[in-house]
DNA sequence: CGGGATCCTGCCAGATACTG
DNA sequence: CAGTATCTGGCAGGATCCCG
């Protein structure tokens, strides 16, 4: 495999912890899956559980993990219709890396707010300072 | 903490993932920490091992992380300039998550790549049906 | 050497409306 | 219910130049 020009629209990657970002790092990816590892999921079903989340982005988010095989879904032929959500094979083995995802956040959370807060500050407090010099 | 309506722009999340993907889910976030876990780097050599990465990302990608105090950025007051950055206590904390994320890229790369041309051929094989049939 | 400041662009995400 | 289709604006990110 070539690295850098990719002959095709597949890429490839230098870096096996750069290609894993590609694969859970879209904005809703490890949320979803966290809500997958849980049981089955329907659509609405997720729209609920992330109401911050549009209809089109979940939609699409499930679309590219559904490629890379992470999660499975399973269409029931029936009216009205019903789609259920589910961890893939490969997708199971991601769970224990939102798990610590989900460790480290919850334990580091409100330290890195205060950290953001403090820098904020002092930010505002310079574009102060640089108003009085003029 | 109120969720939803955060009341200044350091924002509230409403899931642990979501927060951790905010810290370290920048497009180049977890590879510089991956390059900064075997040791001090500075600035260039930074940009040699991520020659990808533009100087603009990576400054801003590297602020980010110093604001949030997972990196440390000392600056020798010397000419010419020099300045080294290194993980902090908090970015330590990342490793395992870094090394987990790592060892999945190398053991699922392959196969995911394989996944994603399969689906590239579903996608070509289907637009030349819908072609076939007007 | 290690950036900052600017300008510019594409694509991504949101909103809204429609559908099998 | 579980999506598509379309338009649209904003901002992430690239290129380029400058500076202490």
């Amino acid at each position: 495999m070539q690295l850098g020009i990719p002959h095709d629209e597949v890429q490839a990657f230098a870096c096996p912890v750069t290609f894993t970002v590609d694969v859970i790092g879209g904005k809703w990816k490890s949320l979803i899956l966290f809500h997958l590892m849980s049981g089955t999921r329907r659509f609405n079903e997720l729209r609920r559980l992330m109401p911050e989340v549009t209809q089109r982005m979940l939609t699409l988010q499930l679309r590219e993990m559904e490629v890379d095989q992470i999660i499975h879904r399973k269409v029931y032929l029936e009216v009205p219709p019903k789609v259920e959500y589910s961890l893939a094979p490969l997708g199971q083995t991601l769970v224990p890396l939102i798990t610590t995802m989900r460790e480290w956040g919850a334990a580091h959370e409100a330290t890195v707010i205060e950290y953001r807060k403090a820098a904020q500050v002092e930010r505002q407090a310079e574009a102060q300072t640089s108003l009085e010099r003029n």
